[in-house]
Order: structure tokens, then sequence, then C-alpha cells
DNA sequence: CAATAATGAATGAGTATTCACTTTATGCAT
DNA sequence: ATGCATAAAGTGAATACTCATTCATTATTG
């Protein structure tokens, strides 16, 4: 069953190329269909199927946008959790996070958008379950924090909640800006990801 | 003609609440109608002219939400700039920027779910020149972070670049966070603003 | 009685999805 | 190997919706 997984991968590629090119709501089935080399829209839909759960009404892009989610985020995930986890100092810790999510982003350009911007346009992603993904991908970067808090490097007054979302914020929301712009930013973001940690960690007043 | 202006002011006001309720995408002109209380579908179409300009191809509600983003906004930016500008010390500046943020949103929750969520939701709204507009409300707190650099408050080892689209990443996701998961966040805003302050300012490592 | 606003039925464009049919691959017996 | 049988994959025309938008007609207002 190796062949229907490959048939589906490339589906799924295609669509974040389609996705990345036109934009979630104006690319049409044609669009992925075309990119995928089908001859015409009719076997796509064998790839994902209707699940005929509880009214669930979405249709076949929402279906295709959930899985390069998942399953991308999923990828992510387990990469930058080995490459934080051979740092012990949690404030390199927390910068192998930073760089690693840049680096992604920078080698998956095509990706980087449909995850920055695209996926953002679905209603039924910023419902429900998928969050879990995302919470699993932040897990990683609590637990640096957390370490830290523990050993008393970082200071504890800050609510690890509003570190988490404020580190993510910072570095998601540079991203979509890198994303946007291209070229308007320093084509190497480590040096970002340095001043992000500089802001972050020994903190922006002088003296 | 203050008659036509309240009209639409009214549709305004009743997409906004439609954005909110069914989301962007899924919103249909029938929706406004019945918030705006219209009986039917065609007399709305008089307060949205079509601009005929170069073959722009956007429908009626992507020139509603456009509305909603530019006059927000402007209102957003100019009561800010008052505020930011009554206080002299720069951190005290950004403090005020930040505060005023969550405030607004506090205060009016539809219009800060479609600012947070419907918005990015419109290919439209992602170019072109709305950006300008974010620029200007961003603009704000650029003069305190610049303000701070130039006296010496503030290092200036960060590029102000990333200095200012981190800190709204960080206040936007919080933000968004904060819509999206109504009640799991301290009700009060203020005590968030101070901890982001105080990582921003002052850093996290302990000593 | 103009002029302006509102109505709602009709139009029409765009496309996701289905399905009966064709083609291609796979496995098995000879 | 070779042919046959059965399943899987692919095709594309037809279907079926959903809605935005228009416009001739009616109501309201000044």
């Amino acid at each position: 069953m190796s062949k229907k997984e490959d048939r589906r991968a490339e589906i799924i590629e295609a669509s974040i190329r389609a996705f990345a090119r036109h934009g979630y709501h104006n690319t049409t089935i044609q669009n992925i269909v075309d990119l995928a080399n089908f001859k015409s829209p009719g076997t796509i839909f064998r790839y994902f199927p209707k699940e005929k759960a509880k009214g669930s009404d979405h249709g076949i892009k929402d279906d295709i946008l959930r899985s390069i989610f998942v399953e991308e985020i999923t990828k992510l995930t387990q990469s930058v959790r080995s490459k934080v986890q051979q740092q012990t100092d949690p404030v390199l810790q927390i910068k192998a996070f930073i760089d690693h999510h840049f680096e992604h982003l920078q080698q998956q350009q095509d990706l980087a958008k449909v995850l920055q911007i695209e996926l953002r346009q679905s209603h039924h992603f910023l419902q429900d379950y998928d969050h879990k993904k995302l919470q699993e991908y932040l897990e990683v970067l609590d637990y640096a924090i957390e370490a830290g808090q523990r050993q008393g490097v970082l200071s504890s007054q800050v609510p690890i909640k509003v570190i988490r979302w404020a580190m993510f914020g910072a570095i998601d929301e540079i991203s979509t800006n890198w994303v946007l712009t291209e070229g308007k930013w320093p084509a190497d973001l480590h040096a970002i990801s340095e001043h992000i940690m500089m802001m972050f960690i020994t903190g922006l007043r002088k003296g």
C-alpha cells in the first residue's frame, strides 16, 4: 500500500504549492488536480474520502489543509525536540528552538507560506483539536522555560503561559513578516534569533 | 446626508457582529442583511457601490471588511497616540501602548474577534496598501522605542524592526489567544501587560 | 410630486462533487 | 512467461449547489 500513500503525499505537496501560489480560498480543486498531474478532478476524492461523522461540514480542501498541518507540525515537533535535547543549558535550548523554527521556514518556503498565512484562513483550523498539535509543539519550548525557572536561571515572576505565547507570537509574527515581505529582512535569520534571545533573556533596558 | 452615513455605519456594525459570529468566509450577505434589519439584500449594495477601477476583483464583503479595518484602526491609532503622548518616559510610553491595545480589545469583543481573526482571512487584506494603516499604528510604538534608544535607556543592539515586530507579535498572539479561549486568561489584562513589559525591558534572566 | 430608499424575484457565475464508465495494475493458474 | 480475472485507479461529463448581484417595481420621505 505504499503506492497509495505516495500518491496521497503527491496531492498534499501539490496542494501546498497551490495554496502558496493562489491562496487558500482562491485555490480550486482544479488547481490542485493540475499540479498533482491528474487529468480530471474525480480521482482526488478517493484519497480524501468524506468522513461521515457527525454533521461535519467541510469540503476536501479543508481536509487537505488539515492534513498538511497535522503531518507537518508532527514532523516539526519531532525534529525540534531532538534538536533542543542536544542542549543542556535551558537558555541554549530556547535558542535552539527559535533557530530551528526559522531554519525550517527558510528551507521550505511554500510550506512556510501555507503555515503562516493560508492555514489561518480555514475556519475549521481555528477550532477544536488541531490546537492540541500546536500545544505539543510549544510544549518543547515550555520544557526549556520550566527547566530554566527550576534551575533559577530564569525569573519565575512571569507566568509560563505568558512567556510561551509571547515568545511564540514574536517568532511567528517575524516569520509571517519575513514570508510576506521577501527580501526586506536579512537573508540569515540566525542574527534575528540572536536578537530575540537578547530581548527576552537579557532585556532591552540598558545598564 | 447624515442619515446615509448612519445607515452605512449600521451595516458596518452588523457586519462586525456577523463576521464575529459566523466567521468571515461563512458570513453570507443575507446574514449581514438580517442583522442590519433589511428585508432583502438589494439595498445594501447601494452603500458599498462597486469601484470600477482597474480590474478590482473583490466583492462587497471584502469592501466592508476593508472599511472596518481602515476605520477602526484609524480610530485606534489616534487614541493610542494621545494616550502614549501623555507619558514622557519611553518605557512608560511602551507600557501605555500595550495597555491601550489590550483595553481596546477588552471593550469591543466582536470587533476584537474580527480584527484578530477574521481580518486575516481576506486575501485582499494581506496585500497592498492596508499595511500602511498598520504601519501607522505601529509607528506610535516605534517613536517610543526610538526615544528610549536615543536617550540611552534602551539598548540599540537590537534593530528597531525586530523589536517592533516581536513586541507586536507578542501582544497580538496573546490577544488572539485571549479572544479564542475566553475565560482561560485572567480577566484583567493589565497584569499581563506588566509581564510583557518585564520580559522585554528587564529580561527573564535572573540575577 | 420628485427623489431617494427598499424590496425580492430572477439571473448567473463559479465550482465542488458524484458516478457510470474506461484504463491500468495486480495476482494467480496454467 | 502468458493469459485471465478481479481489483484499483483514473476519467470527464453531468449534477447540484450556493450565493452574490442586478433591476424592474413599490414604498417612503421631504
